[in-house]
DNA sequence: TTCCGACAGTGGGGTCGCAAT
DNA sequence: ATTGCGACCCCACTATCGGAA
């Protein structure tokens, strides 16, 4: 198949907001796929590469490059080009990819060359990625798209069910069971704005404590322990403290879903910035394990024994894992029957702070594990604080926000009463309000260089943020954690906005 | 008819590892 | 030694479609 229907393709996808016309597309295409090209033309389609990364980001994209003025790319070509590229290592690699990259690009024409920069980036904007293509891949072989989102989920990988979909037939789905050794897509939560809401929606539920750490995915086989990430990535070998643990408990097959998190010397947990440092590093194992020990904290059981639990209720799989791993190693719950708990359930999410920890999760005890969604039945629950801030400049959006000043720098009053930048935010924003901020900016604007719009120190807005951390980045030397609009506030002035003193009085333990 | 679940998009900061300077 | 880039952790929120209620 050539590259250019592809290309083709993806913009007529991007091009309607039908998600039933998407689907159709999609699934015309995947009919039409040779068995050679189904595992490059799925991946592509749902807006991924099958080599995953390749070490080529916009920087070496945006090298303009001559078009080729007739399409005679063909996708397998591609992946080959792709899959030699991904391989370059070594002194001079970044100058042969650049070369590589720009050889591929010559030879496409020029809507190739804008679906390829989308594909390498990660960025297809087509609207629609894996959880569309699943939909596309049922239509085009007549499965339900529930037993293909299923078999995708404990395959972890999209292009292994197409592929076994698309040249063997639909009986071949019944090969992918949830395997020990084999990473299933975790299921994650929505967020709550307070403990009774969540505790409203859910009835009788669990009240979990929700740890600051890296979320992991622990398989043991015998002797055998495989750890996991939230994207499925193999982290083993960056974490031996949790294959001994996992080696100590009574299982000999399990998989297990937790949280791995860092504690202190008088068992306080660490900063998200100092566990997340330590499981990223992968060069010298033994002297990270030493600074930053790190534990296994568990919430969840998947697979005992051979059994699959995944559709079992939450109350069941929380008997099986709570006797398979002793207390301290599970995180601390309360359990709650309903709204008559809510005093119950606050009083747990106050202490679980005090330890602290992030906040809370409130999970519903009939649910089974909804593995890759979203499901309605995990609801967290964190603290938000909110401070007045400065807009110091904003910059041009990218995409549906073209043209539109989306990107705020964000600043606190100095003592002198000028501003310290914290960071930047483009979160919270509804498209009255981004249609209203850009007439407004540009009203206060007083340079730009094209990207970056700098205005005068005058618009407030309240901004709402989960935390503060250390930044080197940032004058002040922190930067809030996740910042979002919550409204502008015309009636105060810049002098009243909170400063960096405040700021730093409200978070202690934060050493800027 | 209205409501709501699921999805995609829009990017944020930090840290690590590697290659280039 | 330092800088730049990419990968991958964490993440909030809005708009939209289309099925459920």
């Amino acid at each position: 198949m050539l590259l250019t229907r592809l290309a083709h393709v993806s913009q007529e996808v991007a091009a309607t907001s039908a998600r039933s016309r998407k689907i159709a597309l999609l699934a015309e295409l995947f009919r039409d796929a040779e068995a050679d090209d189904v595992p490059i033309v799925i991946p592509y389609l749902a807006g991924r590469l099958p080599q995953g990364r390749l070490g080529i980001g916009w920087k070496v994209l945006s090298r303009p490059v001559e078009p080729a003025p007739e399409p005679t790319l063909t996708v397998r070509e591609v992946d080959a080009r792709l899959t030699a590229l991904g391989k370059v290592s070594g002194p001079g690699s970044q100058a042969e990819r650049a070369r590589l990259v720009g050889e591929l690009m010559g030879a496409a024409t020029a809507d190739e060359q804008r679906f390829l920069f989308g594909l390498i980036t990660g960025e297809v904007r087509q609207g629609a990625l894996d959880a569309v293509a699943v939909e596309g891949l049922a239509e085009a072989t007549g499965v339900p798209a529930t037993d293909v989102r299923r078999a995708v989920m404990l395959a972890g990988s999209l292009q292994t069910v197409a592929e076994s979909l698309l040249t063997e037939g639909p009986a071949s789905l019944d090969r992918f069971q949830l395997t020990v050794g084999r990473p299933v897509l975790p299921m994650l939560a929505h967020s709550a704005s307070s403990v009774a809401e969540a505790v409203e929606k859910l009835g009788a539920c669990a009240v979990e404590e929700k740890l600051d750490g890296i979320r992991v995915q622990v398989h043991r086989d015998g002797n055998v322990v495989r750890l996991y990430t939230r994207t499925l990535d193999d982290i083993t070998d960056r974490l031996p403290e949790l294959t001994s643990a996992a080696l100590e408990l009574r299982g000999e097959r399990f998989i297990l879903d937790g949280e791995v998190i860092s504690f202190d010397a008088d068992g306080r947990p660490r900063s998200f910035q100092e566990t997340a440092g330590r499981v990223g590093s992968r060069v010298d194992v033994a002297t990270a394990a030493e600074t930053v020990p790190v534990s296994p904290v568990y919430f969840d059981a998947l697979s005992v024994d051979g059994r699959d639990l995944l559709d079992l209720p939450f109350a069941e799989r929380h008997a099986e894992l709570a006797q398979l791993v002793p207390e301290p190693m599970r995180v601390r719950r309360t359990l709650v029957s309903g709204p008559e708990d809510i005093p119950a359930a606050e009083a747990f999410l106050a202490e679980t702070l005090k330890r602290g920890h992030e906040g809370v999760v409130v999970k519903g005890l009939d649910a089974p594990y909804n593995a890759g969604r979203r499901g309605a039945s995990w609801l967290k629950v964190k603290p938000v604080h909110t401070l007045d801030l400065v807009v110091l400049a904003a910059e041009w959006g990218h995409g549906r926000r073209t043209g539109k000043l989306s990107n705020l720098h964000l600043g606190a009053r100095n003592p002198d009463g000028s501003f310290a930048m914290l960071g930047k935010t483009f979160k919270g924003m509804t498209d009255a309000l981004l249609t209203w901020q850009t007439e407004r900016l540009q009203e206060l604007a007083v340079e730009s260089d094209g990207h970056v719009v700098t205005v005068r120190p005058e618009l407030v807005v309240e901004i709402a943020y989960d935390g503060l951390q250390k930044s080197t980045r940032y004058p002040a030397g922190v930067t809030l954690r996740f910042a979002r609009v919550v409204r502008y506030r015309e009636d105060k002035r810049a002098e009243e906005a909170d400063s960096v003193e405040t700021l730093l009085a409200a978070h202690p333990e934060v050493k800027a």
